[in-house]
DNA sequence: ATTCTGAGTCTGTATTTTGAACTCAGGTGA
DNA sequence: TCACCTGAGTTCAAAATACAGACTCAGAAT
């Protein structure tokens, strides 16, 4: 007999993760979005990379670009015409830390080893990886980690997680 | 003059991060995970919540499962006929770091505060947020981390990133 | 003047999503 | 027993998206 409820705690429009949906919740946003981690910040470079149709990848450069991930920088290099580059904004960088727990679960759960990139520091060269912290910086227990409202005073009204 | 590459390091098909995306990349499924996360495992109860088409529903539990981050469990209780419950398996309760992180990047980027739900220590009941770390257990700033291909010993032929 | 390349646009077809109606089984109340 | 209700889907037509491939257009290079 599982800890079943039948309503969330709040509504899924009020939602931050629905939020972050509408930005990145297709099939190739995110893969946009790890070209340009990468440094691949260039129409046709990506749609190479990626092997993504160009209407869709015109869509999505104006979406990500509109939303404030990417930004459309126009550029010259000595002797060639006039180019663009998607380049991060602080918002999509930001997204690396979402980005890299991802590709940890998915080489967890997916690929079943370590991938052929890994993330590192680049001061110390040492790998890094995604974990839960407290204000005080120790690492929690994922398996520890339960939502609750922020608002009410009161103790533990709702949201116990299914772990 | 940005730091543009014009090929990633490895393509996409052996990248963690697309076949991520093949399971939980689109409008619904993350959602689906938050809803079983706060405990809401029935096929009526998670529509009503998240609004989400009838037959869209059927097909993204029945995906999620497959997939293996989502278990039909069938149970009955006291005088009511057999029910459903979509639980998570171990591979989709990993996903909650990374649905945290997405989360609390909407919360800085999207909403602009804090939202209403909060995630703690179960334990202490202290907040806790999303970090890199490091083997040793020191945080790293995100804008310090980059991807460095594990295979070849060379030092850096490739993978600096954006940031 | 012709060719090449990057960065798109356009078009017609295939897939997905949506919303609404319909099904079906188990249990309840009359 | 019969009519009704609810949960968990299935089915269907219409609308929105995705896709592959051809086409456009401007600036350089030959």
């Amino acid at each position: 007999m599982p800890p079943i409820r039948n309503r969330a705690p709040l509504p899924v429009t009020d939602c931050a993760l629905a939020k972050a949906v509408e930005d990145i919740g297709d099939r190739w946003s995110l893969l946009i979005l790890r070209e340009a981690v990468f440094g691949v910040m260039r129409y046709e470079d990506i749609r190479q990379d990626l092997g993504i149709p160009r209407s869709v990848l015109t869509d999505r450069l104006a979406r990500l670009t509109a939303r404030g991930l990417l930004e459309k920088q126009s550029y010259r290099e000595a002797g060639a015409r006039r180019r663009f580059a998607y380049a991060l904004t602080a918002k999509g960088r930001d997204l690396v830390v979402p980005l890299i727990a991802l590709t940890h679960w998915s080489e967890a759960h997916i690929l079943g080893g370590p991938g052929p990139v890994e993330i590192v520091d680049a001061q110390s060269g040492r790998p890094v990886r995604v974990a839960l912290v407290d204000e005080g910086g120790a690492i929690i227990d994922p398996a520890r980690a339960v939502p609750r409202l922020r608002q009410a005073g009161a103790g533990d009204p709702e949201g116990r997680a299914g772990s």
